[in-house]
DNA sequence: GCTCTACTTTAGAACTTCCTGAGAAGTGGC
DNA sequence: GCCACTTCTCAGGAAGTTCTAAAGTAGAGC
């Protein structure tokens, strides 16, 4: 494939959508995880700190006095619920989300919802993490810019992250997953043309190891369920990538 | 690289549309890939400095403070992850602009889109490369040029970077990738005489073993697409090259 | 006005990229 | 433990792109 990545600036980033910038702190002891997740947030407007263990986490809590904590569960020494009991009797207000293993059985990961809090399991994808960190902020009453809306609309498309409905001209469309999480990106990105790679980094977890072709068969599935309707909004732009628009005068 | 390599002055040279100037470390091994690079870098306006090794690029970004970085993934020390990485965590903010080679199946690769990093294959074409790293520093917010604009117009031609648009009085135009690249170099180089082989250099890819007709034959195919409006904006100036520009009053 | 040369255009072969269907493998619900 | 659904790979074919080569056209010098 030829190489031509061009990257997306989120909306985000424009001055004008920008708000009061949110706080989060990163908690997880595998460094790789944390600097992909620090790199990302950090690019789509998050100020953005992290701690490796559970105790550095308190301390940094503390003068940081984050709006959300990303942390994981598993942590060298005190276990991320410990740390989220610990946080919050001493007063803090932090909507928590836990990253917890696939196949964590975890108890007390059950009812986290209920206080608004949220989990995601790894591996996840980035577009999943940044979805939930921002309905978790908007439940727990933080901030809100432009994009922080339930719905994203495009034409006549509409997703919905809360109830995860996406409609087209009204009629409700059943998607997976992959296909939701593929319309989402392309619809936050909007009339911009995104590439194979950006997809697959965006939208598929980050330990995917196949290849970009995938991003076909999964743009192939989705005009299949949404471009069934006219007029097609999903288009190629050969050698390119691929691009949400309306048809052109 | 062809020996006939003759570069251009771009508009970013020109003083008053000269802001601060953006520094840029190049790190390859290969002498003459960052020859290539550091010459065509130096003359659209860009503060160039080179390293052959890991160790080097950072010896030498400590002090010369880069906005950005053209990174060789395959370095004889250190690999461009681990000289990123490090980097990083000294705390320098860079945008890194990765080559890889183009059948690299490395994952480190995967992820790259996500930091507002990107990549370019080997052989990539200058014109490719150039855009890339103004897309880059875009992103990461440093500097603003005129020419870092995602629209590039002139007369009533528009090309967009950022959806791949081109317009003419208004009228979508579809171009092959080719096409555009070709097309985005003229129109930098608008009112100014480019010669085929400087085309060559900058629109094909360095390792293009072809004589310089095939410029000819897309200044036709462009010909049929753009200036099928009048008045004609591409001009051939015999025995020189081509030039975009108006008629003459 | 002839001729040389530079440029333009076209045709088509070779190649690349993309689309789609089929099926294997995995996952979760009941 | 079966069924439905989802994910992913692969392969054939369609569509679009790149490049060469050759024939046509036009400008410059004489």
């Amino acid at each position: 494939m030829k190489p031509t990545a061009t990257l997306d600036r989120e909306p985000t980033m424009t001055p004008e959508s920008e708000v009061a910038t949110q706080r989060v702190l990163v908690v997880d002891d595998e460094k790789s995880i944390s600097e992909l997740i620090t790199t990302s947030l950090r690019f789509v407007g998050f100020d953005v700190r992290t701690a490796a263990t559970g105790a550095e986490a308190l301390r940094v809590a503390e003068e940081f006095k984050p709006h959300a904590l990303i942390l994981d569960v598993m942590l060298p020494d005190l276990d991320g619920f410990e740390v989220c009991r610990q946080l919050r009797e001493s007063g803090q207000e932090v909507g928590v989300l836990f990253l917890t293993a696939k196949d964590s059985t975890d108890d007390k990961i059950k009812g986290l919802t209920l206080g608004g809090d949220d989990y995601v399991t790894k591996p996840f994808s980035l577009e999943e993490l940044v979805a939930r960190l921002r309905a978790l902020l908007r439940r727990t009453g933080v901030v809100i810019s432009p994009i922080d809306e339930e719905t994203i609309r495009f034409a006549d498309l509409e997703l919905n992250e809360a109830t995860h409905e996406v409609r087209r001209a009204g009629n409700m469309i059943d998607l997976s997953p992959t296909e939701f999480t593929l319309l989402r990106y392309l619809m936050i990105n909007a009339d911009r043309v995104v590439s194979k790679s950006q997809i697959l980094d965006h939208v598929w977890q980050y330990d995917f190891r196949g290849d970009a072709g995938i991003v076909e068969t999964y743009i192939s599935y989705l005009r299949k369920k949404i471009d069934l309707y006219s007029p097609a909004l999903i288009h190629t732009v050969r050698g390119v990538g691929y691009r949400l628009r309306l048809p052109a005068k």
